[in-house]
DNA sequence: TTTAAAGTGTAACAGTTGTTACAGCTTCAA
DNA sequence: TTGAAGCTGTAACAACTGTTACACTTTAAA
């Protein structure tokens, strides 16, 4: 899976000039070796740290989704820019290298100070974390749904909100278990049910809903 | 339950002249009679709102934890403000007044001002929206763990690391039933289960950790 | 084309949680 | 003190989901 953030790409050259950031920019960059924790849980969180090159896993519910467990982040990406402003700034889990890392850091007072001199900089970083909390709530949404059907149901819906009522997931069935946080063959008899039901229709990864009426009962 | 969030009290006044907030300030104020819906879920979001008196309800998660279905909104509170900035900025869902309210309205463009030349701004922008995103997450993590026990652990020893082994709880156990989203005879069973295995002990709403590592053990 | 790996459909059974019901206990106000 | 209302403990049963296992199909690589 893919753990891009599009709108920070343009840190890969911060402070470098090259991009328009001010090259008084205050920052430092660590260097960190394989297999080493470079944060841990309930360490301060008083800088932006923003991962910019290599890979560190962390135990966060993951960016593609996914349930818990382990979240793979791969640079470029801010880690846990959000708590930086939170009343317990605190960082939420360990995070640990998978390979050697740079580690770009920002002081929490130079990210103010390039907030209000650089629109740009205060544009990404807004939308950023805008974005991770409409993924969060989506995916508080589809989790405080108890049944799988009714999660099912969820799903679909919002894809056919953005699409027809004919669309192509590009999950199989197996992702499709572990995002929806349930064992495989349990939604494989959900999903059977519904099409014995004449609620839906399923064929290789394209789904079609037959009966939104009956779909949206299942929300509850 | 109360629903406050201090950091946005000062907004009371905005605009006004008697908070330091520039009285050329763009804004503009909508009020709004009972039980009318105000935003519907897909309406653009290209303002911030900040609801100044009165209360709405809305379906999203609800601040004091308790799972999805209606959220008592009282003012002052800002409107899904992590939204605005979002790439899909709409509304997840329908607002409808309970009483007469009054909305403060602040273009998005001039957020943006706002946001660059007042830093008292922008810092309670930005707190509010990371510790919405905390709790998002914690929330989340909270939703995550499948069994009841698993839950009630996450929650014991969130609570042990804020306070000590011995803590009292302000929820009562049908309060606490809802916050985990289970049953409440579920929730009863469990606990009555884990003081048999001498894990913990409860008297009232007086909690009691035993034995930490089968705590811990509980939370796969 | 062949073959191994991955993905899917299904079934039987176990385990957990929800539902409903009721009795005992607290709390708080009249 | 005495209700009345709310809270808690518990039980029997229903409903749903997880686990495990296996056969079948599809996919992708050799």
């Amino acid at each position: 899976m893919k753990n891009i953030d599009p709108e920070w790409n343009n840190f890969r050259n911060i402070g470098d000039g090259g991009d328009g950031f001010p090259s008084d920019m205050q920052y430092s960059i660590k260097f960190h070796g394989k297999n080493e924790v470079i944060f841990r849980q309930g360490d301060l969180c008083d800088a932006l740290n923003i991962l910019m090159t290599g890979s560190v896993k962390t135990e966060m519910i993951t960016e593609n989704g996914n349930l818990m467990g382990i979240e793979i982040i791969n640079a470029p990406r801010p880690l846990a820019p959000a708590f930086l402003f939170s009343g317990n700034n605190r960082f939420p889990v360990d995070v640990t290298t998978l390979e050697e890392v740079e580690v770009l850091r920002i002081p929490k007072d130079e990210v103010i100070r390039l907030m209000t001199t650089q629109p740009e900089f205060m544009q990404q970083f807004l939308t950023h974390n805008a974005n991770r909390t409409q993924f969060l709530t989506n995916r508080l949404q589809l989790l405080s749904i108890k049944t799988i059907k009714g999660k099912i149901a969820h799903f679909l819906l919002e894809q056919a909100g953005e699409q027809g009522d004919t669309f192509t997931l590009n999950r199989n069935q197996t992702e499709l278990a572990d995002f929806f946080g349930v064992a495989r063959p349990s939604l494989a008899r959900s999903l059977s049910e519904m099409i014995e039901e004449g609620i839906i229709a399923v064929n290789k990864k394209k789904y079609t809903i037959l009966d939104k009426k009956k779909l949206r009962e299942l929300l509850v």
